[in-house]
DNA sequence: CGTTACGTTTACGTTAACGTCACCCGCTCT
DNA sequence: AGAGCGGGTGACGTTAACGTAAACGTAACG
């Protein structure tokens, strides 16, 4: 296992010290390697996770927490990837993107406090009944 | 078609009747039959959708808005069904079903926002990029 | 040499809630 | 009689993100 000098981590890392070091199964990190998201080194069969892959699955992990689609992900992270000479124009899809999420996120959050308080409701009625109940002897 | 004589609405619903009421389609209907959470009389081949299948639908409908599963919503609207004896025991469960669906609800809904708010960090720093480019007259 | 551990590939299974398609039936209008 | 309309019944398709199982390789341990 080659050892950065620096940080004295493994520059390379299988698929087990992936799956720890990022709580994820190996049908997962096979799977991402499929879809295009990570790009493991093959020594024949097997795979051997850089840096790069490390990076970019951080950054996978990440935007699954923000609801993106792996699709959606493997879009921008190609993005950075192309020889960049637009950066700016990069930057801006990335910007828009992550602008058209955050209406979908701040309008289901509202939509899940609608139907929370809705439920809040129901349940007050409910708790009315059980103290009905309770008071008729029903015990 | 037979007419309710208090309120002058139908007694019994064809299945485009009652998508227009609903605004769901057709094939919604029929798979709420097969899921045995609706039971219209059926003519024959044809379905007439009663009183009872209305106001069960009102609820399926509003479970979803909550998050229930249509197989929760289906043991919820059993419970009804059944010759109701132990009113008490069946709001109780109720209850606790609600009760769980709320926390998950709140979870969900907290968890949103950390990511909004994540998210939101992260473009302000894109946004700071943008604003640089734009200074070095990348236009 | 047997077994254990770890790794691989291929391919089908899972879950929810319907959508879609092909084909059939009966009524009604013209 | 033909053409629509409205309804009906299977049964397969869809979507995402993996899970799971079968069958194999290979390296080290004892």
């Amino acid at each position: 296992m080659i050892l950065n000098p620096k940080t004295d981590k493994p520059e390379l890392m299988t698929i087990r010290e992936m799956c720890e070091a990022f709580d994820v199964t190996p049908r997962t990190l096979r799977f991402y390697e499929q879809k295009e998201l990570l790009f493991p080194i093959r020594q024949g069969t097997k795979r051997n996770f850089t840096r790069r892959d490390r990076a970019r699955l951080k950054l996978i992990l990440r935007g699954k927490r923000f609801g993106f689609s792996l699709e959606d992900i493997r879009q921008l992270l190609d993005m950075y990837d192309r020889e960049p000479g637009q950066q700016e124009a990069q930057l801006k899809r990335t910007y828009q993107l992550a602008q058209e999420r955050l209406a979908v996120m701040e309008q289901q959050r509202d939509e899940l406090n609608e139907a929370i308080a809705e439920l809040r409701a129901q349940m007050a009625w409910g708790e009315d009944m059980l103290a009905s109940f309770r008071r008729s002897g029903a015990a």
